[in-house]
DNA sequence: AAATGTGGCAACCGCCTGCTA
DNA sequence: TTAGCAGGCGGTTGCCACATT
């Protein structure tokens, strides 16, 4: 048989604990230590369930507990380890000294949640809200699954997103519908309006950069077997985890935007990259070569923030790069 | 001044996992 | 081997204080 009820509900104590409660709990532990919550109740005097003992000892009466409002290190290191965690609030408290899975589950609910949202950030997938997005090229597709893209399209520049999900959903149309779709979401540089046929459509996408170039026209194989090809040689951010095959001075393959929208290995959310210098669990970046806004840099700014400030950090925190190096095992 | 709304947070609920008799 | 409990965890509730109408 299996061991013993660990107490008899009927009878207990619920609710707020009384001081005198709290003086018992704690004097209790001072002698005997933590643990054994089973027999700690009757052993020290208190009409409560062990479970309950422990959640108050363990989130509120604890000594190491630090109380008060959490400093903006914190509410950073809260958001970047949700980022990669999710709700494991308690392996969140584990990186956070003094701080309780409750204490942060209900400042995250209670703060950074409603800051997030007023960022346009999803507080769940910390990707930039779909609904404030241009999405009208991806309705168009009948291809997409959109719930597979919400991971990928915060990593991506919105301008090469809606490229690569026009070409995408274009593949296995004609020539003239590529074009017009093109043209209706304005990717195009050059007018096209006076383009006549698909050699011509070829020619303009050439010289817009966004093929792979020379490629004849040959009309029976082109929807299915053209390979495009986008560019990105003026984007200003782009930022890709380490597993993507595919940098900012190499082209993109269509290709690879379509298998990680298709397929298992799509972008989470938990792959993006922070740098908290202080957390040996993240590396710091170098950032030299890009427009990123740096973690360093926002640490850099005053300790006695503002609500705005905050709000802004938030925002830039969708534009981090990923180290190459970043170990996720740590994490979990 | 009273009623109502909102925010913050401690505590509870219920489920899951691992342990143990 | 397995039933059943302890501990752990995330989600939710309910109370209290303060703000607003």
């Amino acid at each position: 048989m299996g061991r013993s009820p660990c107490c008899d509900k009927n009878g207990l104590k619920k609710g707020p604990w009384t001081t005198e409660e709290d003086h018992k709990l704690i004097q209790y532990i001072q002698i005997h230590g933590p643990g054994n919550w089973r027999t700690l109740p009757k052993n020290a005097g208190l009409q409560r369930c062990g479970k309950s003992c422990r959640l108050r000892w363990t989130n509120y009466l604890r000594p190491d507990i630090k109380r008060g409002r959490f400093s903006f290190e914190e509410e950073e290191t809260i958001i970047q380890l949700h980022s990669v965690l999710g709700n494991k609030w308690s392996a969140i408290a584990a990186r956070l000294p003094g701080r309780t899975d409750n204490e942060i589950k209900n400042y995250w609910n209670t703060h950074i949640r409603k800051r997030l949202l007023r960022s346009g950030i999803d507080p769940v997938t910390h990707s930039p809200r779909l609904d404030l997005l241009d999405l009208s090229s991806l309705l168009n597709s009948t291809q997409f699954n959109l719930s597979s893209l919400l991971g990928l399209q915060a990593l991506i520049n919105p301008e090469i997103f809606r490229i690569a999900t026009t070409l995408l959903a274009s593949q296995n149309e004609t020539p003239e519908l590529l074009l017009q779709k093109l043209q209706e979401n304005q990717l195009l540089n050059t007018q096209l309006q006076n383009a006549e046929g698909p050699e011509l459509l070829l020619q303009k996408l050439e010289e817009n950069q966004l093929l792979n170039a020379p490629i004849q026209y040959q009309p029976q194989n082109f929807q299915a077997n053209y390979q495009f090809q986008i560019q990105i040689p003026e984007i200003p951010t782009f930022s890709t985890p380490s597993n993507v095959p595919c940098s900012s001075s190499q082209p993109m393959q269509l290709g690879h935007v379509e298998s990680y929208l298709m397929n298992d290995q799509m972008l989470l959310p938990q792959h993006y990259g922070y740098c908290a210098s202080d957390d040996s669990n993240f590396q710091s970046l170098n950032n030299s070569s890009n427009q990123n806004i740096s973690l360093d840099s926002v640490l850099s700014t005053p300790l006695s923030s503002t609500e705005d400030e905050k709000e802004s950090y938030c925002s830039n925190l969708m534009k981090f790069e990923i180290p190459a190096s970043l170990n996720f095992d740590d994490f979990m």
